[in-house]
DNA sequence: TAATTAGATGCAATCGATTACACGAAACTA
DNA sequence: TAGTTTCGTGTAATCGATTGCATCTAATTA
């Protein structure tokens, strides 16, 4: 029962053409009324289902986006590819989705597999560890519209969607300053991605602009897990003078440092306050909340979305768009000094 | 610029058919080696690309999965799909991804969009108000692959990937037993899903099986967020001789639970005892991290992923798999009374 | 009534790759 | 040397839908 009808197979029921019959479907007026319904009517008892492959390879459009992060499974990205879908459903769209797991060779595999599939556009968040271009610039070279969000390579002629890494480092920073803070370290992470640079700019400049001198030992880099968290603590806490908060980049850095912190003895909020970055899910959960600054990443797809569809509506012109979202830092119990209860 | 090299042009440029060049690339031993390196050599100087398009038209196969699930960004689903691409990509296939949000109508819609864009087989997890079968009888009859993951309806011919759900409620049920919990509450879901009966089942017999007798109004059917959680809690302290433990079919009800205990004061695991389902990643990471039951989420797609392999190459033989796989138990801090340090 | 025109449909090429079949030339057999 | 294989390529159909151009009929116009 391999039922498959093809606009051929209407053709022959009704003795037309196919030609007929696709011009029916698609209520071309050069169709008269009676044949169109005629057409309908079969179409639907025939139960017709339009070959998309078909139509892809005549039209070049084959109505498949890719989206390509390095992991699936983290609630920022797949809040993300959410936002995504959500845009592009209701258009037709469908959307392929790949992870590099941060690996360069794997990210290239992925482009390439997308331009072979014939994709109507790519969306992406450049891995951690790629350096080259050529892979981005070929997608360029094809014209597959290409639109960054969250990590971005600096290409001429690719639109971004970003949030202001800067302002939410800043806030972050400023928001412990007025829970009077006085000695605020800062874990970063790999700053290959600049995101990690904005977010220390942010934190370095709301300390000068409070009177705060910038103390470079209060600056950690490591890695977005849960030990890098407490190896940085225990290192923070060995110095002479130690800090009393901790900004971290990354949510789960800051469960790690809460963690070790707890095992010092240290109370938080009380001695000492910690502020995460992504707002993952968790940090709203726990008894002690993490603060955290929130990246809106639904609304961050969304907008990745808009700017991939602007630019296939403007297939000549060439658009170059950066939309920048303004981060919320999500204040909880981990730094709620002033106005506990 | 729009490079777009095809076998027609390599053709041009050698003098020869786009039949010997399409031989030429696919290996085929009716060439001549010297053609066949000639052919390999100007196609990658002209920088070729296969057409997957044309090549999905003409042989049927889209190398494209459909995956269709009610959420993306919830850690179990995202985490199984993590798991088929894990399995399929290797293969050249792509994973196209549907949420449903629980709606049957968009399930629906969802897969005549994957079935029209010819994809090679559909994965998938049922929507929980989804009656009909309709749209899933279709798939079969234009014979392509279904497999059900986790959340299944019982259909000729389809096979699925599912965890044995009793087993988890048993497993759970008897952990608390032995903790010495006397007074076991159940919190399920809505029961239209089979995996909360198995799981009520499972929790029912360990009961019996250990000479504890059901109460009836220890169980309580919810829905599956936090504040389903407080109410149900709310609930079960009003009763006469209210629990001593709580066994919950979902994490998010179990962390409500445990917030609305504390509310009143209760101790936990001391007084009450409670465990979740899911291993959703909060549950160990709270400071009074959460016993919960887990489904192996990346294992369970790869495991749908096999599946369907299997019934790709064996196209002509009809089968019919059932995968159960078996539940661990994480045992945590809200469940260990005994071996307390 | 003859000529023009509008309306409805058919014809055939196209998108890019694959493949059964045909064919010519070289090599081998008897 | 005539007959048979073998080898390497070319020819053309195919997958399903779309579309510019040609064609035919019937209706309108002069």
């Amino acid at each position: 029962m391999n039922e498959k009808t093809t606009i051929y197979d209407i053709a022959k029921a009704l003795n037309i053409t196919a030609a007929t019959v696709s011009r029916a479907l698609n209520n071309n007026p050069k169709i008269s009324e009676a044949t169109r319904k005629l057409v309908m009517e079969t179409a639907a008892k025939m139960n017709y289902k339009q070959n998309k492959l078909a139509l892809a390879l005549k039209s070049g459009k084959s109505n498949n986006v890719g989206v390509v992060v390095p992991y699936i499974d983290r609630n920022f990205f797949s809040a993300i590819i959410r936002g995504i879908e959500e845009e592009l459903y209701p258009l037709g769209y469908h959307v392929i989705i790949c992870q590099t797991h941060e690996l360069e060779n794997t990210e290239i595999d992925n482009i390439n597999a997308l331009l072979n599939a014939q994709v109507d556009g790519i969306l992406m968040s450049v891995s951690k560890h790629t350096e080259q271009t050529d892979h981005l610039n070929h997608v360029l070279n094809k014209n597959v519209p290409l639109v960054f969000f969250d990590r971005k390579k600096d290409i001429n002629g690719v639109s971004t969607v970003t949030i202001n890494d800067y302002e939410g480092g800043y806030r972050a920073t400023k928001h412990l300053i007025e829970q009077g803070c006085k000695r605020i370290a800062h874990i970063s992470g790999h700053w290959a991605l600049e995101i990690y640079k904005h977010r220390f700019n942010g934190y370095k400049q709301a300390l000068l602009d409070h009177g705060i001198s910038y103390n470079k030992d209060y600056v950690i880099k490591a890695k977005s897990d849960i030990s890098a968290g407490k190896k940085a603590v225990e290192k923070l806490l060995k110095l002479k003078n130690p800090p009393d908060a901790i900004f971290s980049s990354s949510d789960y850095v800051a469960l790690g440092a809460i963690q070790e912190l707890k095992e010092h003895g240290i109370k938080i909020p009380d001695d000492f306050c910690v502020v995460g970055f992504s707002n993952e899910p968790f940090t709203k959960f726990m008894e002690l909340s993490i603060t955290s600054v929130d990246q809106s990443p639904l609304d961050m797809g969304k907008m990745a979305a808009k700017v991939f569809l602007e630019q296939v509506k403007e297939a000549n012109v060439k658009i170059e768009k950066k939309v920048v979202l303004t981060p919320t830092l999500k204040i909880r119990k981990s730094s709620s000094k002033i106005g506990k209860k």
